[in-house]
DNA sequence: CTACGAATTCAAGTCAACTTGAGGTCAAGC
DNA sequence: GCTTGACCTCAAGTTGACTTGAATTCGTAG
């Protein structure tokens, strides 16, 4: 068996077919022939279907994950884009780091209200200088 | 002045006033009183609007943000469950990295199709082991 | 050969997080 | 006292990412 059957694909990566479906109306993903009426994915549909659960994770739209990697192919890759991005990631990387803290502390302070803790305001006015 | 007009607070955080508006509607700030018809919001709303930007930036949903920091004060706070989100964001943290790695391999491998090249592969099999 | 289970299409629905538009109100400046 | 600009309310619209439902079509097991 050459290709992967929806219903596998769906199993193996916890997507719904509908999902799968979407994905490919949507061109992250393409089938490349039917058993029946069943899609038909290739192999490295997998790999594909990772790399897009990677970018969901970060934040990215479909289409951002489609403009990184949806051609399949280098040829014509924005790499100062992508670099621009890994930049924005290493930023976005540093402020969920200030956001744990601030939960952790928000965990264990024992301050009535967070913003009488001085603490607590220091957390906030040392990050998103940007964001806000 | 005690208060902040909504203009001034739009201004400061760079959120359209619908949307200071609709933070309100959903209980996210809160108002103390009117100039003429405009809302005056007590100046702790600009920390909180701090907060709910790091949230965002996090990937968590208004209503979630509202669960964690909504009440303004820190009786029966869910520290368990903030200790869970803290421990979440940092896989998530970790998973940011693997995708800022995964993006500059991208952008400077010249294999003609990232999915041919071995360390891409790798790339993507070391992560995601739980989402994907 | 028939029944079953899983997929199919297509249109419409859903949810979050806002925005937009119409029509109205105010306080401040001239 | 009038204009202006920024706000007000409320309903409806928007976008992204899917899901749901109805009616249909297969391949496979019995």
């Amino acid at each position: 068996m050459k290709f992967v059957d929806i219903g596998e694909l769906s199993a193996k990566t916890g997507l719904r077919p509908s999902a799968l479906r979407y994905y490919e109306e949507v061109g992250l993903i393409r089938s490349v022939t039917r058993h029946g009426l069943r899609r038909q994915f290739p192999p490295e549909a997998l790999l594909q279907l990772k790399l897009i659960a990677m970018g969901k994770a970060a934040g990215f739209t479909l289409a951002e994950i489609a403009g990184m990697f949806g051609k399949g192919d280098t040829k014509g890759l924005p790499r100062a884009a992508l670099h621009d991005r890994a930049n924005q990631l290493e930023a976005q990387i540093r402020d969920l780091g200030l956001l744990r803290d601030t939960l952790r502390h928000v965990a264990d302070c024992p301050a009535p209200s967070h913003m009488e803790c001085p603490k607590f305001r220091r957390l906030l006015e040392s990050g998103m200088r940007d964001a806000v």
